[in-house]
DNA sequence: TATGAGCGA
């Protein structure tokens, strides 16, 4: 009932909807013929058909095919036909093709698609050795390893102890965090159980997430992803969270992101030393963040 | 240009 009804239009389609007007009558015509090609490559079609004012019309289309060896090729596709087969072609009898279906296989790099996620992102390989872009990537850093960025004397990290202990480096039951239970040794200890349940640790309540210690990155450039910031911002203690805006319409970066530290010495020495850092040809702002806003 | 997601009691 109802619901036929209102499907019933939907059934036709618009495309076939102006056949209708005016009968089809052409059952009453004469077949389409087709005569040739003739030894002169000279096609015909007659055809019939009933023009606008309903009278029968004959309809005769003369088509020449070109030989091809008569045609008239471009010079230098008359000149491509004399040249030895190569690439895939050469080990394929291929006839007198020229052209050739390529199994190559060929790797589309893609700028980040919207929805796409770090896993793209310069992570995949060093991605310091891809900054230096087109320049040799002879420097090897020795205080941190990484190729193609700088070299030793201009390493960010050089004169950084050696990245403060971090709290991932230590095992999770040590003294001080081990339940009063006395666990297994190298068992995980969710942090809101370390320390006999007591929910402060190092002075900060564990349980709520870690917002603190909170620096802003500005001026990143537009192809900085997060693993790329988590590269830059580890050595100097441990990360909890890293985060680059990205414009959710376009899938661009901002050019801004939030490192947050674990330990705020950490974040403090970050700040002192990447602020101004060039990375990526742009200088770095690195600050504390201000609390967010929501 | 520039201070961040989304989950669901």
């Amino acid at each position: 009932m109802a619901v036929e009804s209102a499907m019933q239009p939907s059934k036709v389609r618009w495309g076939e909807l102006e056949e209708d007007d005016g009968e089809d009558l052409d059952f009453l015509l004469p077949p389409k013929q087709v005569i040739g090609p003739d030894e002169n490559g000279i096609k015909k079609v007659v055809e019939y058909k009933f023009n606008d004012e309903g009278n029968k019309v004959k309809i005769i289309t003369t088509t020449r095919i070109r030989k091809l060896a008569n045609a008239r090729l471009s010079k230098r596709a008359v000149e491509r036909r004399s040249w030895p087969k190569f690439g895939d072609a050469v080990h394929e009898d291929v006839g007198s093709r020229l052209t050739m279906v390529s199994t190559e296989e060929i790797l589309l790099e893609r700028p980040r698609a919207p929805g796409t996620k770090q896993e793209e992102s310069k992570v995949a390989g060093d991605p310091l050795a891809q900054m230096g872009k087109g320049g040799a990537v002879l420097m090897v850093c020795r205080t941190c390893g990484k190729k193609g960025d700088h070299w030793t004397s201009r390493c960010p990290y050089k004169d950084l102890a050696q990245p403060s202990e971090s709290i991932n480096d230590r095992p999770p039951s040590s003294e001080a965090t081990a339940p009063a239970t006395g666990a297994t040794k190298g068992a995980y200890v969710p942090p809101s159980m370390r320390g006999g349940g007591a929910e402060r640790v190092g002075g900060t309540d564990m349980r709520r997430r870690n917002e603190e210690n909170s620096v802003r990155v500005t001026n990143l450039s537009e192809d900085t992803r997060e693993p790329d910031l988590l590269e830059l911002f580890r050595p100097f203690g441990n990360v909890s969270r890293v985060y680059v805006a990205v414009d959710q319409k376009t899938g661009m970066s901002r050019g801004f992101g939030f490192v947050n530290f674990v330990n705020r010495e950490d974040a403090e020495r970050a700040i002192n030393k990447l602020n101004g850092y060039g990375y990526d040809n742009l200088i770095l702002r690195v600050e504390w963040a201000a609390p967010r806003s929501n």
